[in-house]
DNA sequence: CAACTGGAAGAAAGG
DNA sequence: AACCTTTCTTCCAGT
């Protein structure tokens, strides 16, 4: 887990650090698995494979086969019954008094008079004030951010993950985090059903919680957000340009920071009351639904993004009376940064002194300098219900028991996404040429479902991708078939498994669309950052039907795939590296092999508080002789403190550049003591090593 | 023709 | 504020 650790940019990039664990069959991930699964049973293992592990869920779910259940966090079956209700009602606990909230209150007599009204008509027409800080009414022009496909402000958990890659502290500060706490995801919608069903369906199908549908189609978000705003085609025609109009305001890529949490993800207001396993919310019915009366969830009533918004006891009746849902988001937040799982009883959150309406600052929660969520409980199992199922940002294991998801063949590592203005760019492709192969491994009674959906691949929990969304492909060269749904603004791909085909599928249908940054990040709510945020994992996820009408949810997240231009070409990338291990001393000769890695590339080792600040960096040596392409081999400093008496686990990374920095991978400083243990040859170094040298 | 690809122009953002 | 670099988004041409 920790042989696997990430830490820099942590926003696109990946740690795979808890997740060592590998699935996919073959090559050299094989080594990777056993490498990084046996790192703290054997320090011995000498040498790591880095890339290509399987989803956070998976690695937890090898690792203690209770990481996944722990981080489900709030278990479905044990919530209370949340109060269905209209997204953003909870707007009214914001304070009155600033400008902010005057149009805060604005926003919410208008919505109540549109649901007063009733309708899907007063829908259509509900007002949703624009986020005054980024991007003025009265000057907005027909926005550039027409995608359907916008996640929206519904910006959910998934967008913690956005901002945080920005941003080397926090990011250092979650890699840490992850390190040594297991994340458990707090933002977690118990209630939220990932399954499609006609009852789900006024939710999924809020337009609000965008179709993606292809831009020659689209109903644009404009259309949604405002009557002042609409525009009849994805792309703006009244857009005198062809190119976006300046996000007037756009948040700063370095304040963003200060943006430490986002609103509600996934909370669909309610579970799904179907126990079916279909019924999808295709396209087609898209249309016919939209103007079920229930909007999706807005989170957002102030320009202060949820998650970094203190929640106060003075909310009024009305926010209990109604906002059930909304308190109890805010209770998780409060839980997800500061303490203990997830609690079922809302009134336990801490209550925090009213709001002092001319002190803005009042209203964010700290950024705690470290996590203390609680450890995963090991005997927890991903069985839910199905009115109850897991929401997607909900982490789950790749196997239980003796079932197991897995990822036969990985996506390659760049798959270029298109964006709304383009035509599709084609399926996801596997790194062997054909397509990625999912398989549920341990069923075969009846055909499953594969859900297939965009995520993070920062150093968090998978979570829905806040830019990017899955984008059905059809045509000839496809020959799976696949079906396409909504669940809380995350399009999603259903493909059956049948048992005649030993429940695996060929994903073939399957490419990634971008969503434009500026229609996601200006989004009320909102506090994802896309620039630089092109990493994703294709998540595949099952859920298997068990007795009592239960069922058992697998996830597994595919390797990363870089979906920019070109970024993935020149960044380089550790794919493996020996030794994993050395003396405090330093000296013997520690080689990194991948992509985009050259003699002349640097290595740097560091180490990192537990809040994020660089305590220690040091650039290592370079063997330029002994480098080659893909190749580097550097001399192992000696950690700054040679008398410490436990192992240290340093972070260090390859750099190409300023802003050419692969992702970090752990080192282990051994103490004089432990380092001589270790260097004792064992059968598992040697064949460590022998296992580098075949893949050299 | 539609879908897919690769390249690149120009805008936007960041330094 | 000007300038440079990087990243994003759109467009184009070719398969």
């Amino acid at each position: 887990m920790a042989t696997t650790n990430y830490g820099e940019e942590l926003d696109f990039r990946l740690t795979f650090g808890e997740d060592g664990q590998q699935h996919s069959l073959g090559h050299t991930d094989v080594s990777l698995n056993d490498g990084s699964s046996c790192y703290f049973g054997n320090v011995s293992q000498h040498q790591l494979v880095v890339n290509r592990p399987g989803g956070i869920s998976q690695a937890s779910a090898h690792h203690d086969g209770s990481y996944d259940t722990q981080r489900t966090g709030c278990h479905p079956l044990e919530s209370p019954p949340r109060v269905f209700d209209c997204p953003s009602i909870q707007i009214t606990s914001i304070p009155t008094s600033t400008n902010q909230d005057g149009l805060i209150n604005q926003d919410v007599s208008q919505m109540h008079t549109s649901e007063a009204e009733g309708g899907a008509g007063s829908r259509d027409h509900m007002y949703l004030p624009l986020e005054t800080f980024h991007r003025d009414p009265s000057s907005l022009c027909p926005s550039p951010c027409s995608s359907i496909s916008s996640r929206s402000w519904l910006s959910d958990a998934s967008s913690c993950e956005s901002f945080s890659h920005v941003y080397d502290d926090v990011d250092a500060e979650l890699n840490e985090a992850t390190v040594r706490f297991r994340l458990a995801s707090p933002l977690m919608s118990p209630h939220s059903s990932p399954l499609p069903s006609p009852l789900t369906s006024p939710l999924a199908l809020s337009p609000h919680q965008s179709p993606y549908q292809s831009p020659r189609t689209s109903v644009t978000e404009d259309s949604w957000l405002s009557p002042h705003l609409t525009s009849s085609s994805s792309r703006p025609s009244s857009r005198p340009s062809s190119r976006p109009n300046s996000p007037c305001g756009k948040r700063p890529y370095v304040g963003a920071d200060a943006c430490a949490g986002t609103s509600s993800p996934h909370l669909s207001g309610s579970p799904s009351q179907s126990p079916s396993l279909r019924g999808s919310v295709t396209e087609e019915n898209w249309f016919g639904n939209s103007s079920l009366p229930y909007p999706q969830h807005y989170p957002s009533d102030l320009d202060v993004p949820l998650k970094t918004r203190r929640t106060y006891k003075e909310h009024t009746t009305q926010d209990q009376a109604t906002g059930v849902h909304g308190l109890e988001e805010a209770a998780v937040e409060e839980e997800g940064y500061g303490a203990g799982p997830l609690s079922q009883d809302i009134n336990t959150e801490p209550t925090l002194p009213g709001p002092r309406n001319e002190d803005f600052v009042e209203h964010f929660l700290p950024v705690p300098s470290h996590f203390t969520w609680s450890k995963p409980k090991p005997s927890q199992a991903p069985i839910y219900s199905p009115p109850c199922l897991p929401s997607l940002d909900t982490p789950l294991p790749s196997q239980y028991g003796q079932y197991e998801l897995r990822i036969e063949e990985q996506p390659r590592a760049h798959h270029r996404a298109h964006y709304e203005t383009e035509g599709s760019r084609g399926a996801i492709k596997a790194a062997c040429g054909g397509h990625p192969v999912v398989k549920l491994i341990g069923y075969n009674e009846r055909p499953v479902n594969l859900q297939i959906f965009i995520g993070t691949a920062d150093n968090r929990a998978v979570r829905p991708h806040a830019f990017y969304q899955v984008h059905r492909i059809t045509g000839k060269t496809v020959s799976t078939a696949s079906q396409e749904t909504v669940i809380s603004a995350t399009k999603v791909l259903e493909i059956p498994l049948h048992p005649e085909n030993s429940m695996s599928a060929s994903i073939d249908c399957a490419g990634i669309l971008k969503l434009r940054n500026s229609d996601i990040e200006l989004r009320k709510g909102e506090t994802a950052i896309g620039r630089k945020n092109t990493r994703v994992r294709v998540v595949f996820r099952v859920h298997i039907p068990q007795s009592g009408e239960k069922v058992l949810s697998l996830q597994t997240a595919s390797v990363p795939v870089e979906c920019s231009q070109r970024s993935a070409l020149e960044l380089p990338d550790i794919e493996r590296f020996s030794p994993i291990s050395g003396s405090v001393s330093g000296g013997g000769e520690m080689h990194i092999t991948g992509p985009n890695i050259f003699p002349d590339s640097k290595v740097f080792f560091l180490e990192k508080s537990p809040d994020g600040r660089t305590l220690w960096e040091i650039d290592a040596k370079v063997v330029r002789e002994k480098s080659k392409d893909m190749n580097v081999v550097v001399e192992i400093p000696p950690y700054h403190n040679k008398n410490v008496n436990l192992s240290i686990q340093v972070l260090f990374y390859v750099s190409n550049g300023k802003r050419k920095k692969s992702l970090t991978q752990s080192f282990t400083y051994l103490s004089g003591k432990i380092s001589h243990c270790f260097n004792t040859p064992t059968k598992a170094r040697l064949l460590a090593c022998k296992c580098f040298q075949m893949m050299q």
